[in-house]
DNA sequence: GCATTGACGAAGG
DNA sequence: CCCTTCGCCAATG
C-alpha cells in the first residue's frame, strides 16, 4: 500500500561542492541536535515538533541515520524516543556506544532506558524559544 | 514507478 | 494496560 512520493530535499547527503548549500530537513534536525546541552536529552518527536512537522518524527530518526557519516558530529545519543528508550543504539558503531556516550554525559541509562527521562528532557521548541 | 520499510508517535480497541 | 492501526516522508528493492 502506501504511496510513492518523491519531492523536496535531495541534497542532505550530497557533498555540496558548488557552494550553494541548501538547507534541508535533515540539516535542521542535526542543527537542533547539536544544540542539546550536555547531560540533557530530547526526543525525535520534540525535534519534529520544533521543525513544525510533529507528525514526521520518523524522518527525524531517519536523519539521525544519515548523521552517522556527517562531518560535524551530531550527538545522536541524546535523541531518544518518547519513551526515553535508546531505540537507535543499534545504529551506532557498536550497540553499546550510545549508552556509553550518554553515561559519559552524566545520563544514567538502565536497561536501554534513560533514567529521570522527564527531568533530563530538553524541548527545543521550549528551550530555544519557538 | 509501485511496494515495503523504518532511530516515531498518537489514537483506538 | 497491551496490542494494533494509521499517518508522515524518505530511501530502498
Amino acid at each position: 500500500m502506501k504511496r510513492a512520493n518523491k519531492k523536496i530535499t535531495d541534497t542532505e547527503k550530497l557533498p555540496v561542492k558548488d557552494g550553494s548549500k541548501k538547507f534541508s530537513f535533515f540539516e535542521d534536525v542535526w542543527s537542533v541536535a547539536r544544540k542539546i546541552p550536555k547531560g540533557r536529552i530530547t526526543t525525535y518527536g520534540a525535534i519534529a515538533n520544533y521543525l513544525g512537522t510533529r507528525l514526521s518524527a520518523r524522518m527525524v530518526g531517519w536523519a539521525m541515520n544519515a548523521v552517522n557519516n556527517v562531518k560535524p558530529k551530531v550527538p545522536a545519543q541524546r535523541v531518544v524516543n518518547r519513551n526515553g528508550m535508546l531505540s537507535g543504539k543499534m545504529h551506532f558503531a557498536t550497540p553499546t556506544l550510545m549508552q556509553e556516550l550518554l553515561e559519559k554525559d552524566g545520563v544514567k541509562v538502565e536497561n536501554d532506558k534513560v533514567q529521570d527521562f522527564e527531568k533530563r528532557f530538553w524541548d527545543p521548541a521550549k528551550e530555544l524559544g519557538l
